[in-house]
DNA sequence: AATGATTAGTTAACCGGTTTAGCTATTGAA
DNA sequence: TTCAATAGCTAAACCGGTTAACTAATCATT
């Protein structure tokens, strides 16, 4: 800018004036304005956004914290993030937390101290305190895909209860009975709301049986998984379907099924929470629920772009999930 | 720190020697070091990283720019970039450029406008201009999965056609004579070796014939590749196996397979160049290739670190992709 | 006593923008 | 002719760090 301004012997605040666009509530005059912006081109002028941060407070760029960007649920969910940001202009800053409260508040430090404008996150297990501190700094907070119940915050989630319940029900008014579910022991609160829904309705009918409810603990999932389907198999009476609780349980599991030559669906059917891109290579029918996830993605940078513009009232959003059946 | 140096009686920059760890070199006592990180510790102070950037002209980030990053090998392997970069201290800015060359543009003009330290990218179809102005900056750069031939910079990549030779060969060693291949027609210099290497594998064994090719047109992919399996089907000399160029050429390719009828691989086997999560769904044995992604996302890192310490000798490398089989 | 070396810390410029008070010259009205 | 209003621009502070150059005091040495 500086360059800018000695070549055409105008002062530095001039050319900035100019150059962002408030040349003219400060009346610059049009022949100026027209000289500089033919000059920075001229020049191949290009700001210095770290300088401008610096002066003006924000950084124009937010933070998003998930649990792991490879997973295809979170890589779609931080895809439509990243696109919707854009639209507004803002950069996106992607951190892994690979369900570490460590890493969490590493993230969450390094954001802070980046001094960006917003953050966005997947909360992890135990880390109310760390998401504290965003909050005593004011800083815009958007939670996605589960929350803390005891923070004053932003959040957009799916109803992980009532779309379990549904589709368990939906097994039922379909004629099965024995209707089983495997799912993460993990203290999530997404997971525990999908297995509750399951277990309210098989009650609400009167058919839950402890026998077909199968907890898998997360170190030792290939094998638990393994047992369970084995256990399924054998159970004196009869099983009809399998709702696993999420994606990577569903394809551990629907392996074992095949190798333990569980025919699906005429042995058993299968649902599965979340859709899989690929479902289709398996050449079989499959129940599953699929989120939301560009809407959620969408409108979490919404709700945060419209907290950053000075909106200061909570919002949280409760998203319905849709059933859908493969083939 | 001037809080800081003004509760101590001390000036801002002893305060700031001491902070950022430079206090042994210009020589700070003992007891006012203690004393300055003691007061920080008490007043909570945390580094503004927006002004150190702008004081040091470094900004501890780097710019990965990929296509996409809910496609499951992108998310993959920005996690392992992202990963990487974490134990270097470097914050990650993504972007995706859902292969356009305006958004490409607009994502490498954003990040040095940043002040990015470097860049990792997925090279875009004519891209060649825009990758220029990050050389001009003499900014580091690295290219990862594919590259600029004419370009004076690093990459790294996997042997594509070296690995589709192979696994072309293969197949053929195990008695298969008719093997069709189905690639996108997009000009990338990936997909062309892909192609490549199934063509020569099968001149040199006097088994090619262009009715085992099929071209996919992106836009009408879904279609097309419906009409190449109808094609291979029937086929007047009967196709023993099918090469899927990628990902998702695999997975429509596959269901409509599953959809004519066609048994795997009693009827045909199938090849797919990228490992997907899912395999194991199908229940069908799968010849595919796995790219060392974790490998490629951690050397293209590692690469762009000793280019931003100061080296300035040009790398590249190509990898070898493994040929497996699932089930 | 004079000199040099060392220790401990200060000063002030600098990074590259933004922003606002205020200055000057011109125009228009009284 | 005089004064106010306005247009057009400048000067300088500011954002929050970093760092080269400098000062001042103490200690060791000749």
């Amino acid at each position: 800018m500086q360059d800018i301004a000695d070549k055409l012997g105008l002062s530095k605040g001039t050319v900035s004036l100019v150059l962002s666009g408030k040349a003219r509530g400060s009346r610059v005059s049009e022949e100026t304005c027209r000289k500089v912006r033919q000059t920075a081109e001229e020049m191949n002028y290009q700001p210095n956004e770290i300088a401008r941060s610096l002066s003006t407070g924000k950084s124009m760029s937010i933070g998003v914290i998930v649990t792991d960007i490879s997973n295809e649920f979170f890589g779609n969910l931080t895809f439509h993030i990243q696109e919707q940001a854009k639209k507004y202009g803002y950069t996106v800053i992607t951190t892994n937390t690979n369900e570490s409260l460590e890493e969490f508040n590493d993230a969450v430090t390094n954001l802070l101290n980046k001094q960006i404008d917003g953050i966005i996150f997947v909360p992890v297990v135990g880390g109310e305190k760390v998401a504290e501190k965003i909050i005593k700094r004011h800083l815009p907070v958007v939670q996605v895909d589960r929350y803390f119940p005891d923070m004053k915050a932003s959040y957009i989630i799916v109803d992980n209860y009532k779309v379990s319940a549904e589709i368990t029900e939906l097994l039922i008014k379909k004629g099965n009975r024995r209707i089983a579910v495997v799912c993460y022991d993990i203290d999530l609160n997404a997971l525990r709301e999908r297995r509750q829904g399951y277990i309210d309705t098989m009650n609400r009918y009167g058919l839950l049986d402890t026998t077909l409810i199968k907890d898998i603990n997360y170190e030792d999932q290939e094998e638990q998984i393994k047992q369970a389907i084995i256990d399924l198999k054998n159970n004196p009476d009869k099983v009809d379907a399998i709702f696993f609780c999420s994606r990577r349980v569903f394809i551990t599991g629907v392996k074992h099924m095949h190798r333990e030559g569980i025919k699906i669906p005429e042995d058993m059917e299968v649902l599965c929470f979340d859709k899989i891109d690929s479902f289709s290579i398996a050449n079989i029918p499959i129940h599953y629920i699929e989120q939301p996830i560009g809407e959620m993605g969408k409108k979490a940078v919404d709700i945060l772009i419209e907290q950053i513009n000075g909106a200061n009232d909570i919002k949280q959003y409760v998203l319905d999930a849709e059933i859908k059946h493969s083939i």
